[in-house]
Parts: C-alpha cells; sequence; structure tokens
DNA sequence: GTCTATAGGCAGATAGAC
DNA sequence: GTCTATCTGCCTATAGAC
C-alpha cells in the first residue's frame, strides 16, 4: 500500500507472508519450517528471522494480515450487495473460494492447533470468529427486519452455526478434493433461512454459479 | 478383549494408543513426538518403536482403534434407541462427550492435517467419514419413512451437513472452552428436521440434558 | 537486508545388550 | 519387551561479516 512498486523494501516481508499463509493453510503451523518458506522465495532462514523474529511474530502477523484482507472484502460485500441474502450467499462464497486452492480457513487451521499455539496467536484467533460472528449477526438482523430471513430464534446463534457448519464443510471436503462437497453442505446449511421455505432440506442442490 | 487383565502382553501396546489419542485429539498429529508418548507412560522411545515401527504405523492403529470404537457405539446406539430422532440425538452427543474432554475428534483433527500425512493413514480417514455418512443416511431414512423427519432432498446430503456442522462446532467451540458453545450449534442446525417445524431457527436454545 | 557459519535442541529411527 | 547408546537430519535461533 505504501509502496506497490519497490522491490527491496518492505516487499521481502510481503512475500514471506504470502508464502507462509499458504502453507498454514495447507499444511498447518506446525507442519512448515522457516527453511520451507526461505526456500520458496530464496532467502535464507537468518533473513527470514531478520523480518519476523520467531514462528509467534510471523503467525501473529500472519493472522493480522489475514482478518484485514477478510473484512475488508467483508465491508466490499456490504457496498456492492444491498440485501442479506445475497450478502450471506457472497459471505459463504469466501470460503468457497478459498477451498478451490485447496487451503483451510487460515483461522479455522489454526483452530485445530489451538492448543500448542502462542498466546498471542491465541487471542487473535477467537478475535476472528467473534467478528466474523458480529458481521453475521448484523447481516441476518437486517434480513430479518427487511422480511427476507425467516427465523426466530436469535441472530448471534444462527451466526455461530453458519460459521461453524463453513469451517466444518471446509474440513471435511478438502481430503475429497470435491469442490461439490462444500458447496452442497453450504447450499443445504443457508437454505432453511430464505423465506418461505418449510424445511432446511430444500437446498437447490448446489447449482454451480450459486454460492 | 483378549487378556483383559494380563499387565505385560498387550496392554502396553493399548496404553501407548491411549496416550497417542488423546495428544493427537489435543495437539495434532504434527503436534506429538514418540518422546512425548514415551515419556507418559515411563518408557522410552526405543521401545515404543518395537510396538510401532513409525509414525505412521502408528497413526493408522490409532484411526482403526478409534473407527472401531466409534462404530460400535453407534451399533450401540441402534440397540438402545428404537426411533430416529433419538438416535440423531445420541450421535450428536458422541461428539458432545469427546469436546468435553477438550478434544477434537480424531478423523476431524486429521483432515486438518490431512496434506502432511502418509497415505495410508489419508485413506482411513476418509472411510471413517464415508462410514459416518452412511449411517447417518440410514437413519435419516428411516426417519423420514416413519414420519418422524420432515425433509425433501436427499438424505445423504443431509448427513454430510450434518458432519460437517458437528465436526466444525468441536473446530470452533473448543478455543473458547465453552461446551455451550457446541450444544447451541448442534442444536441449531438438527432443530430443521423436526417434523412439524416451519425453520432451522427454533432450535430449544440448548438446553441442557438435551443433545 | 542478506549472507555464512554455527549453535543447541529435538525429531524419528536403529543396533545390539539384557 | 525393554533398555542404553547412538545416528542423522531438521528445527528455531543467533553472531557477525558484507
Amino acid at each position: 500500500m505504501a509502496r506497490p512498486d519497490k522491490d527491496s523494501a518492505g516487499d521481502t516481508a510481503m512475500r514471506i507472508l504470502d508464502v507462509a499463509e499458504h502453507l498454514v493453510q495447507t499444511r498447518g503451523f506446525n507442519g512448515f519450517s522457516y527453511a520451507d518458506v526461505a526456500a520458496e522465495i530464496n532467502i535464507t532462514t537468518a533473513s527470514l528471522h531478520y523480518h519476523f523474529p520467531g514462528k509467534a511474530e510471523l503467525g501473529r502477523a500472519l493472522i493480522a494480515r489475514y482478518a484485514t484482507n477478510f473484512f475488508e472484502a467483508l465491508a466490499d460485500i456490504e457496498r456492492r450487495l444491498p440485501d442479506a441474502p445475497a450478502r450471506l450467499q457472497a459471505y459463504a462464497e469466501l470460503y468457497s473460494r478459498v477451498l478451490r486452492e485447496q487451503r483451510l480457513c487460515l483461522c479455522g487451521m489454526l483452530a485445530a492447533e489451538y492448543q500448542t499455539l502462542p498466546a498471542q496467536m491465541r487471542e487473535a484467533v477467537i478475535t476472528f470468529f467473534d467478528d466474523n460472528e458480529a458481521w453475521l449477526t448484523r447481516v441476518l438482523e437486517v434480513g430479518r427486519q427487511e422480511g427476507t430471513f425467516d427465523f426466530t430464534g436469535s441472530a448471534a446463534g444462527i451466526a455461530r452455526m453458519i460459521i461453524c457448519g463453513l469451517e466444518g464443510a471446509m474440513l471435511v471436503a478438502r481430503p475429497y478434493g470435491e469442490s461439490d462437497r462444500f458447496q452442497a453442505a453450504a447450499a443445504q446449511l443457508l437454505s432453511g433461512l430464505k423465506k418461505g421455505v418449510s424445511s432446511p432440506t430444500e437446498a437447490p442442490a448446489a447449482s454451480p454459479a450459486t454460492v
């Protein structure tokens, strides 16, 4: 954002984050090493330590950037899409795009490894989920007021279920390598919210363009 | 099963599996070492290699035993509970019990680490999910025939959604250390299937004894 | 900022005595 | 079956030159 072209200044740090993010999302935080990152960008591990003193700091930076990007994407959704159901669809599509690259949600992966994470990373993971829940809750409440969503319980409860469902769908679908598996589960999960639908089962068997 | 009392024969292997299972469910397959297991049962790592030649073999054995126990529990549910909704509740309760010990589903954890697993373990993880799906699908179909479940799509699709939802609920709830979080998400997830319920949102805000 | 060199520790694994 | 001893390799991390 500061210097889009310079190759020497803050660019290396960003390339490190790019590579490390990919590694965490595919192999987990305990499944990659500084050597893996260093090798992929033709640098030594010593140089890596210049940019990020330890793995904990690198991990914290990864979550910070991931969260920033994610919530920018959510803000963008709100700008582009006016109605609640479209926003919810777009939200699920964010997850779908990650899975299509054979990745898990960064914080979903870190949630699995939670017990082994440094404290600073733990807090950041929790915050990510909290903020997701808050955003979804707002969308759901707006939808209910507009009359486009039909539910009676707490919006926050539905929001949590959606987050759990989408994170779980990524987790389980990835080993199969079928993105359909995620699409279908996501569609099934969200289908019950639509106004006038009587059961959560009338999911439109994952139409390609949807979700 | 063979010798319930003997302390020297096959007992060590079982204690190794007990400790290793706990470690994988809490820290992940890449988050523990032979030394961790050895220390906890007062044995050397060399002895560990006698029982399980390598970590891959240990991992394979872990999944095999976990799956056996899990499907025995499912068979037990079918024996004890005659109607489909009760069976589904009991199914969710199995997950809940695991989470209460701060553990993830073994195969849920391994799904996160899937890309780093030896091939033999990968297959076993997939099979576990497939078998779960098959069991749930049967329960759902029976429920629909009995008239206790109300859904229109494919039972297999619902089954997949339930598995994803429960695995995701464990994943996300554990960092919070609140078992309520899982209970609520699970209740929300299953609420839409009940006959005569109009939306998936009328979840009975996680009554303690339920699920 | 990046390098070479290196430390110190832990990983999974093996040989061979008992 | 379990031990001691040991190997090789990789891990995170640091010192110091350029």
